[in-house]
DNA sequence: AAATAATTTTAATGCAGATTAAAATAATGC
DNA sequence: GCATTATTTTAATCTGCATTAAAATTATTT
């Protein structure tokens, strides 16, 4: 027996359903999905949805670890396979922003993280504070190569993440709009970075 | 009777309720904030607030309108004042972000515009649009003046206007910060469009 | 194919928080 | 100070969902 080549239903399905549940969060805000929309998008009746989840918050908390966990795989593989500091800020937001409009997406909006519960809420945080950490990292380590021009690190860091999360608010999974984002936001948001030489 | 120059107490009121509750959406979320929640802001108890507000749905289409105000003040001042299409870009960036983390703050981050009922998102939605529009025209003016370098206007507003959008989920009121933002960022917005001579 | 386990549904229940009506208090005009 | 109007509170109600428990169905195992 293949250890697992074929996930379990249950993950499975379990994936299904995070996936529709950022849709609708994205889609029609956290307070304007139900359960029942969720599980609309599935074929499944709102109370199938507990046997995969303690209820709504959880659900909620796992859309956020999921968008979590797509920010730290880009952030991995950019800083594994970039040269300089610019370099990798590129291949960073290549591997985001392609994540976020591809098979991985949708990625749900943190919009809500002050409703989680605490123990929850600080792990998100906690990650999100790291995610952040890494990207002003690749600032400085670009502003010491010299591949960066000098500049606030951090206030260039909330700037561009800004813009990365502000994305799914208007993207909806347009097939040509996502090629677009692919190919130009990590050009734009990277343009003002470079040291002119 | 002089026309007007001390507000009505009950403007005077509904204003300062807004901001409450655009603090309060903000900082706990639009589903973790009760009416209450609002009202404890104001030393008020949540009923009070239907005395100037239908119901909770148009206690956030108001916080919207005033948001989208704010983005249109900023708007035609750097209309009207500015010179390059770039020049104008970074005017209306600073005029707007210092509206956001100054005074007419807290700014409502629009996260639940499918909450609203239809007439109130068509509205919101229009205004937005506009914006965005208003946004893109300018670019295009930059492109034409040549102050601007060549690029995709659509994906290039989305980018900027997303890491202004972006603010009020990290900004919580620090002043020290707020300088920060108001130096930095209509700088840092704007560096990658500029047409390098 | 019977038995067991996994998944989903049906049918209630429960409750937080929005909403309302009437009463109380505070402000304003005369 | 009295009457009127504006504002707020008290005290219920109302309700949309989230949540739960038990039953039904579907899949798996032996």
């Amino acid at each position: 027996m293949a250890i697992n080549v074929e996930e379990t239903r249950f993950q499975l399905q379990k994936d299904r359903m995070l996936k529709a549940a950022a849709h609708c969060f994205n889609e029609k805000g956290y307070s304007g999905t139900s359960l029942k929309d969720v599980a609309d998008r599935l074929g499944l009746t709102d109370a199938a949805l507990y046997y995969y989840v303690r209820n709504k918050e959880e659900l909620v908390y796992l859309c956020y670890l999921r968008a979590a966990d797509v920010g730290r795989d880009a952030m991995q593989q950019a800083i594994a396979s970039g040269s300089s500091g610019l370099d990798k800020i590129r291949r960073y937001l290549k591997k985001h922003v392609e994540a976020m409009v591809g098979d991985a997406g949708p990625v749900a909006i943190m919009s809500e993280i002050p409703s989680l519960k605490p123990e929850h809420r600080d792990t998100v945080l906690a990650l999100s504070r790291k995610h952040s950490t890494a990207f002003e990292a690749l600032i400085e380590e670009g502003i010491e190569d010299g591949s960066i021009a000098p500049c606030n690190v951090r206030m260039t860091g909330n700037a561009i993440m800004g813009s990365v999360n502000w994305i799914p608010k208007w993207f909806h999974g347009d097939a040509t709009v996502a090629g677009e984002i692919v190919r130009e936001f990590p050009e734009i948001l990277s343009a003002g970075l470079a040291r002119g030489n």
